[in-house]
DNA sequence: GGCATTTGTTGACCGATGGTCGATAAGACT
DNA sequence: AGTCTTATCGACCATCGGTCAACAAATGCC
């Protein structure tokens, strides 16, 4: 007659389950907007369970966008023909093609990074596996040298700002914007060996 | 006998005193790092008279922070002579030196203006009102066409970027990063012009 | 079928935060 | 000396991230 208060799962599907409402949340809101009691509530559970799972918020909130990055590690990852600009500008597509599809989850996502330097090395740590492989092609070297180093932050640092432009204007196509990124690229790497004649590139 | 329990300042006097003490904390911590509180505390005055005189926190940090951009502003401030590129050049090196002096500032700077959507346009529109003036040299256009636009937004992502990995590792000599952003942003600009060719400059 | 054990789950609590409000007292003006 | 304006404060609120001891649902055992 007395149904029970509250149902016991097994701990592997109750914390898919909250890394599932804290995904959901975190896709729309950026970071501090979403409070744990918020997340608790969504997923139906008590705070304090929420805490059983997770040590803290960002945690939480680090296993959460781990499923979309994972998403767009798939997405991005290089098939591995043509010359690494190839390589990239196919990357890049796919990239785009992902944030044509979650533009808002997109913008949170970099304004939660941003700000939180924890947050940060997730989303740096996975850009920088798509990178990597493009730059040992192209450079011959794993650690570069400073000027190329800083050039390249610096052209990821472009990519942000001109897909925030992109999102908010929508005013180019995507393959406009893909197109620019790469001629940004090549144009950004011409510069470093302009500035640095220690820069040596296998492409022309 | 008895002193007064607490002095009584003119308006202007107190919220002059209100802003420099968000200021020093400011310069030295992010906007999450600093409680309304502590910035009561070192003003020596309560928190409810810190509320009197700034509706909410995020309006005294964008009063903070109008200190450090009206510096900055000033600094660089182009001198009106030479090649648009030579006046670029010369505003960033102001505006690098700057950041030497100042790195922890800075850093916490773009660190609270990325999070906060509200603060962020007190950087954009100081950082505008500088590339203005260059742009409508360079393009002869007040309203670049979005190939354009989206490149110079691009840029501007470029340069944090690139001066926080300097800031961070310091492997560059200030006219080695400044002659980087300079050649960066002249292949931007080609690159822009070469993705879109309604992008006219007037310098070749 | 009943009972003990395990552990998934909860409500109550903590200090700190951003923010509000009515009461008070400092100082200027007469 | 007395009055009035208002700059200032202490006390309060909801909510935040986070903790903890106690409860109860499912499971295994006999």
């Amino acid at each position: 007659m007395a149904e029970p208060a509250y149902t016991r799962l097994q701990v592997d599907e109750r914390r898919r389950q909250l890394i599932d409402a804290g995904s959901t949340l975190f896709a729309e809101y950026s970071f501090e907007e979403i409070s744990m009691r918020q997340i608790a509530e969504a997923a139906g559970v008590s705070k304090a369970l929420l805490y059983h799972y997770f040590p803290n918020k960002i945690e939480l909130f680090k296993a959460a966008i781990q499923e979309h990055a994972g998403d767009l590690q798939r997405i991005t990852e290089p098939s591995g023909q043509g010359t690494p600009i190839d390589q990239l500008s196919e990357s890049l597509d796919g990239y785009l093609a992902w944030i044509e599809r979650n533009a808002v989850t997109w913008a949170k996502l970099v304004q939660s990074a941003t700000a939180l330097p924890e947050a940060r090395e997730v989303v740096q740590s996975f850009r920088a596996a798509t990178l990597q492989n493009i730059v040992v092609r192209l450079t011959g070297t794993r650690s570069p040298p400073p000027a190329l180093r800083t050039t390249l932050q610096g052209w990821l640092g472009y990519i942000d700002a001109a897909i925030l432009d992109w999102v908010d204007n929508r005013d180019l196509t995507r393959e406009q914007l893909r197109d620019l990124l790469v001629a940004a690229f090549a144009a950004a790497l011409l510069a470093a060996q302009q500035a640095d004649p220690k820069v040596r590139l296998d492409v022309a």
